[in-house]
DNA sequence: TTCCAGGTACCCC
DNA sequence: GGGGTACATGGA
């Protein structure tokens, strides 16, 4: 790295599993190096993470660098959850509920991290009727086409991704060098409509009146209510928002029996059960069921 | 070959 | 306003 870089370490953090956290599809750039870490681009900065779960302690690596060692500490708190009480609202949501108890025990490591609004809006755009290898696959294309090299690490190049105003000067079929398919249409529009403003509105999301934000996300071309819900949930922090996608429809539908084609129902169900922490209890029931799938997959090759 | 993946736009009724 | 269907791509 040409930058400096500096080490934050946040010791005694229970209920953190870094595979889950980085890998439960959430985030889209976290790559596991060989010693365990993981390594991304955040705001344009380089990020090592490693988690030591003997000692509790994740410690970060980045040359992310605002004025003083206390904005940078702030910043990775924020960024990990550090200071969010995961284990009471496990032992909330899993309170007479031994379907939630069940998947809690599978995927209760994960945090819900704190991303940036853009690049949370259009990895899951690009996540549409895709799976997650092939969404990494796209992501990296996109940022190695249009975002800025940040620098070398474990000998690959590392790219910011790109800005809003570097992608809606491109054309649909620029955009495509990325491979997104029929989604590069959806792209390459969505970064004209938010570049009209900068990005500036979506970038007050966590503070902006959640339905007027929500709105606007749904007016934006290729976000649908799951986008919608997804930016809402891992970039702005509203917490009761739940996703429903091909997998917590399964949850819903094989876990607490609902019917499968009732959207409708499941948010109602997912309201009345898990209240302001529905976006929680989203994650562990997405996490569990592709558990269960590898699980059962595995299986049927031993057989 | 067919099915599937962190869905959405668009057309038709 | 609901219900069907096309939409690129690549792995299983």
């Amino acid at each position: 790295m040409t930058r400096e870089v500096t080490e934050v370490r946040f010791c005694g953090l229970r209920d953190f599993d870094a595979r889950q956290t980085f890998e439960c599809g959430q985030s889209f750039r976290w790559t596991r190096e060989a010693n365990g870490s993981y390594t991304a681009v955040v705001q344009g900065c380089f990020a090592n993470a490693f988690y030591n779960n003997e000692e509790d302690t994740l410690t970060v690596w980045s040359d992310y660098m605002p004025k003083s060692e206390a904005l940078r500490e702030k910043f990775w708190r924020d960024y990990f959850d550090i200071d969010r009480d995961y284990a009471h609202i496990k032992r909330t949501l899993a309170d007479g509920d031994p379907v939630m108890e069940e998947a809690i025990f599978h995927a209760g490591g994960i945090r819900i991290l704190h991303q940036e609004p853009w690049e949370t809006l259009v990895s899951f755009l690009i996540s549409q009727n895709n799976n997650i290898p092939r969404i990494r696959g796209c992501i990296e294309a996109l940022c190695e086409a249009f975002g800025d090299e940040v620098g070398t690490f474990s000998g690959r190049k590392l790219y910011a991704f790109p800005t809003v105003a570097s992608l809606a000067r491109r054309r649909e079929e620029e955009i495509d060098v990325c491979k997104i398919g029929y989604r590069a249409r959806y792209l390459a529009e969505l970064s004209r409509q938010v570049n009209i403003d900068g990005g500036a509105f979506l970038a007050t999301g966590e503070t902006a009146d959640t339905d007027k934000i929500a709105d606007y996300l749904l007016t934006l071309s290729g976000v649908g209510p799951k986008v919608a819900h997804c930016v809402l949930l891992f970039a702005m922090r509203k917490f009761e928002r739940f996703p429903i996608d091909v997998w917590v429809r399964r949850a819903m539908h094989q876990l607490y029996g609902l019917y499968e084609e009732d959207e409708d129902g499941m948010h109602a169900f997912a309201r009345e059960r898990f209240g302001d922490l529905a976006g929680f209890a989203q994650m562990y029931l997405f996490h569990y069921m592709r558990v269960r799938e590898a699980f059962t997959a595995h299986e049927n090759v031993i057989e």
